[in-house]
DNA sequence: TTATATTGCGCAACCGATTACACGAAACTT
DNA sequence: AAGTTTCGTGTAATCGGTTGCGCAATATAA
């Protein structure tokens, strides 16, 4: 039982042929013959042959590693967009490598750093919350790495990008906040920096312009939108005795956190205050009342992602142009709304 | 703006020395002058000198990349167990790869047989719930790579493994719903080839029989444990007509499906039914009532599992004795038992 | 039957780093 | 001052596949 390690060497001793013979036949080339081939095969099968992808990466410079960024592997939404990425993948005998950044700016350079150690043949990425500079990410496209951006993207890189139409979303919920009476809605937001929080306070002031509502600059809120954030703006408002009737909230954490506090204070939802998140995160239609929000289509967003990368991986030419998906999201309609 | 590769000989001809040199340098070789380092590693920044790992895991060995199995990533346990690996992991400038066997056997085969392609250093797995064959885990062993199981773990293998005290994490449960009056109390299980499910049956057992209470096979229900499960489950009950005040489950998912219908039917929580779960998922604090659970440690687990795996490569002997390290539960009881 | 194509496989360089071994020069011993 | 260490670097093999080129043998074409 001792550390058997076997090469095509070996193989093609056993044989009485030369390894790239051996090579050929398990890469399956149309200029070798069947019979050889089922021979290597059987060889190989028997001294449990196992191909080192260390050493044809190197020759080849193809890893058959696809990197994968995220900010968190554990959301719901992160979690089945690199489920669909990674069922693609291994169709197309790739593997991916997840790596995740916890929205730190720092772990997301490195990571982008150890993806190219690495060798990584491409790299499908959502940026991280504080990333402001895009040097890391220019730095791949440089070495004429493929990459694609899915949700969390950047105007500042021109590169193929998959994302939800955040605008849509968010103005799909707050003119249905509005058709079901509310008039003064306080919206929960992120920085600005980031396209999809900027996309969602574009719908929301969208919404209230078509419906003749004052955008009240007072209501508007930025945070990290954790359920920390939602319940501390949630106690702010009630303490400074601001007038609401429905919070839209750009995430699920903190409106979430904020249901929290108002129930705690006795107001009741939703018919005093109505609610609508962001994400349909699990937890949503636990709480109750279960919580209005809108759907990001992970997995067609996955799927779409994953074909996107690949399309551009089997691109000779260097792709002159970007490719930009926007997907449609869903209104998912529930008590704390109405 | 071209495809700039480099490579130490490119630094070796800047400079009029030999690529092992440079080789040496770079690797801070205690023969190598500190002023050729210092000129070395100036070259390296200005022609942006990238190592390549695949060539220097190919030459050396070692490839400096974990591999991590988890069922999924996307579970507040496994997601913290991950994280806490990740930065030891970094720190001693090791590469985690993350991959997700979804609970399906074939999945994990294929998995490992990619980490053993991919010439990972080690291997950290937590078993899938459908696996029964572990053979690909002892081919692990056999070709003599580090392997730890965290969690889910196996004793038909005999190596290093962190967990739970699945066993007490249960009985301190189902004691604390004994000890506030439950006296016919359902237990939600899942497959008993699983070490976890089997340990927290044999808990409630325990506990049950500590208070002169029986056991009443009736009460005891073997799923998968999803929140569908939960809800199937307890419907079952109702329309049955059994008998029971208190539920103990072996998974948080579960349980809240079983709150769901319970509540649905008008019942009393915890007037009428006292709830536990098992696992502290963030949204059983977002419920209502909340639910009392057993916090899994996941932070200490994640942290314990990467220096047990480390001690274990660092370790010239193929380490005569594996090592079980046992982590204590705590209960945290919130309004579904109290 | 001769010329051309195709088939099947070997030769050897190569990918980029690592490392055992060697060796001259400088430093140190006694 | 001759002998022994230590220092700093070069030489060349090596890790395990991959692949362009070449060539003999067989098949097909003319």
């Amino acid at each position: 039982m001792k550390n058997e390690k076997s090469t095509i060497h070996d193989i093609a001793a056993k044989l009485n042929i030369t390894a790239s013979t051996v090579s050929r036949a398990l890469n399956n080339h149309p200029r070798i013959s069947d019979e050889t081939k089922r021979k290597v095969l059987k060889v190989a099968k028997q001294i449990n042959y196992q191909p080192n992808h260390i050493a044809s990466a190197l020759r080849s410079g193809k890893s058959r590693l696809i990197g994968v960024l995220v900010p968190t592997a554990n959301r719901s939404f992160f979690s089945s967009v690199i489920r669909g990425i990674e069922d693609l993948a291994n169709s197309f005998n790739y593997q991916i490598i997840i790596s995740q950044s916890y929205d730190e700016f720092e772990r997301e350079v490195n990571n982008v750093e150890a993806f190219l150690n690495a060798r990584v043949d491409g790299i499908i990425a959502s940026i991280g919350k504080t990333t402001e500079n895009f040097d890391h990410f220019q730095k791949v496209l440089q070495k004429g790495i493929p990459l694609v951006l899915f949700d969390r993207i950047s105007n500042e890189l021109d590169v193929s990008q998959v994302v939800l139409d955040d605008h849509l979303g968010a103005y799909l919920s707050v003119d249905h906040l509005i058709k079901n009476g509310c008039k003064k809605i306080v919206l929960f937001t992120s920085s600005q920096r980031i396209n999809i929080y900027k996309e969602r306070k574009r719908g929301y002031e969208d919404a209230l312009a078509d419906h003749q509502l004052d955008i009240d600059p007072d209501l508007i809120f930025y945070s990290n939108m954790q359920l920390e954030d939602g319940r501390r703006i949630a106690t702010e408002l009630l303490e400074k005795g601001v007038e609401f009737d429905g919070i839209f909230s750009a995430s699920d954490y903190a409106i979430m956190g904020a249901m929290q506090v108002l129930k705690e204070n006795g107001i009741q939802i939703p018919q005093q205050v109505k609610l609508a998140g962001f994400g349909n995160e699990p937890f949503t239609s636990f709480t109750e009342p279960a919580i209005t929000t809108v759907d990001q289509k992970s997995i067609p967003m996955g799927k779409i992602t994953a074909e996107t990368f690949f399309d551009l991986l089997n691109k000779e030419t260097s792709s002159e142009l970007a490719k930009k998906t926007i997907l449609k999201p869903e209104l998912i309609i529930r008590g704390s709304s109405n």
